[in-house]
DNA sequence: GTGAAAGCGCTAACAA
DNA sequence: TTGTTAGCGCTTTCAC
């Protein structure tokens, strides 16, 4: 037969199915003999126990919804990977999927929350668009990447801590001497770039530095949209000597353009990203950066928690960076 | 009430909760009045059918399982990124999950092949431990990257093909006149890079370029590995005009090392790699690389397909690369 | 300590 | 076209 069942083991072993479910739930006490006889059948025939059977019967699916834009990108990646190694520890599965719009995400949702296939859902990123908003009231749900105290349902969230993650990165050209600072940022439609935005020009304020609208030029993440932004900046103004880039791909095309205009880094600029994506310490040269706290293991924690304590209180956490000195930042020239 | 069952939906519309499932699944016609009277009911109670009941009713999950040794990874990213896509495109969910050695492959297989979760199973780089021998026979599987016709169960595969990317390396650096070319390779207990090795060896032999054993370095896939590659080629041998990293990470840090030793990239050397991982235009040089194929969406398909026509024969599959040439590779200097 | 009976929510013959 | 009758494989009171 294909897969004995528990009817199967109860037959072979000569008990009934119910002591083979006490058997493999190891809840009640068993007689040590009849243990023995229920464990040589299921060995015998092989027998596992049918998941998608007991998910109906306990009414627990013990899986978990993962939902990002994309899952390719190294810090969505990163978090997948942690949290679905810390969600098996707990005895969960994890579904991962990509949702590029609110369309698919609204889609995602129905088909694992609305099924009750995921007991709970955790969401990437869900303020750069307006997601958050479709996220039902009842679900137990954790927010990775940022949290808006304001528009936001109260649920459980996990982000960086953009104050300092820009404390971190000003301090660090502040105590190299710089003044004039640049900052390449993502869109600003989104609540990650925004606070990140907000996040520096508070650490110049206090930092005492006067800061400079004009040296803010929104970008999309991408390597390319850094690189544009720097000739921009530099055809505007030529006296800034450092350039703070708010991921590390920019920062990479901020380099790349500095070098095309024959400005040598970090002589006569300094650069700085944030995220430490891999290879970053083998551009041209090394880039100093801000990284990011591993996100996915926290998430994971609060989400299963509060599936399993419903009284427990949605929190909210916020991870420090940590700063990673490499040589595309240096002293500012006399 | 938490969640509405078909019971209910079947009493609000005062019909059978067979007509409902019915109606749901859209099989046998319906009465168009009953219809309506049912979707009524539905919208009413906002009812969703339960999947994991409809699973064990159905005796088929629609679920699949991907285990790969780490989910970060560009390439494996990618290829979960992809499939994914492709998987749900076809009602299939796909769970994946990391496995870095063979005990907790075992263990993830046995959680969702051995216990009916998921009805086919996706390996990445099984061939790079054993792990390919604790397949069952019986399932329905797709191996992605790589497949020994020695070895392996006779299950599909669907991987980059080796001897394409080779000649087109090797190809592009003699088109620029090279002959000494060292290689940099992955570890050679994976079937990956002997695969590759070989395809280069085969690739040179075919140019008429007679190969040079000590010119092969075997690395681990990082960069750190490439970096420490070139040092001790160019320790050994001075006369070597080009070096075919296996891969772009190597490459990347076979770029650095020769940066540090004075050497000009591409004027004295050549540097080629394999991947176009993301960012690949943004180092200095930027890099000339082989990019592998999207092998997520093959890969996909020939485990549907098997799962659904079983009488489907094992199908490999290998697909191309794609030269991207850029700046690190160049003519050789008379 | 062990078994009987009921049911998780749905689907799938077979009748009507 | 619709309802009836059985399950899918397992867990879980509740008696024994």
């Amino acid at each position: 037969m294909k897969h004995p069942t528990i009817r199967d083991v109860a037959t072979e072993a000569g008990v009934s199915r119910e002591t083979v479910s006490r058997v493999i739930n190891k809840k009640d006490r068993v007689a040590p003999e009849t243990e023995a006889k229920v464990h040589a059948a299921i060995a015998k025939l092989g027998y596992r126990p049918n998941a998608i059977a007991q998910s109906l019967a306990r009414g627990r699916s013990k899986t978990l919804s993962l939902i990002s834009s994309n899952l390719i990108d190294y810090t969505f990646a990163r978090i997948l990977h942690n949290s679905e190694k810390i969600a098996r520890l707990h005895g969960y599965t994890l579904i991962a999927s990509s949702a590029p719009d609110e369309e698919t995400f609204q889609t995602l949702m129905d088909d694992f929350i609305g099924s009750q296939r995921a007991e709970g859902l955790m969401v990437i990123n869900a303020y750069n668009d307006n997601r958050f908003k479709l996220v039902p009231k009842n679900v137990p749900t954790v927010f990775v990447g940022g949290w808006d105290s304001e528009k936001g349902p109260e649920v459980n969230s996990v982000g960086p801590d953009q104050t300092s993650i820009a404390e971190i990165a000003v301090q660090h050209l502040v105590d190299l001497g710089h003044r004039r600072i640049a900052m390449v940022s993502g869109p600003l439609s989104e609540k990650t770039a925004q606070d990140r935005v907000n996040g520096f020009i508070t650490a110049m304020h206090e930092a005492g530095i006067l800061f400079d609208d004009s040296l803010v030029v929104e970008c999309d993440w991408s390597a390319s949209s850094g690189y544009a932004a720097f000739n921009q900046l530099w055809e505007i103004d030529q006296s800034i000597t450092a350039v703070s880039a708010h991921n590390d791909r920019m920062a990479v095309g901020v380099l790349r353009a500095a070098y095309d205009n024959g400005i040598t880094v970090p002589e006569q600029l300094s650069v700085i990203g944030v995220d430490d994506i891999p290879l970053a310490s083998y551009f041209a040269p090394s880039l100093t950066t801000v990284r990011l706290p591993d996100l996915g293991r926290e998430a994971i924690e609060l989400l299963i928690q509060s599936i399993e304590d419903t009284s427990s209180l949605p929190r909210h956490v916020l991870l420090p960076g940590e700063p990673i000195i490499r040589d595309s930042t240096g002293p500012v020239r006399p």
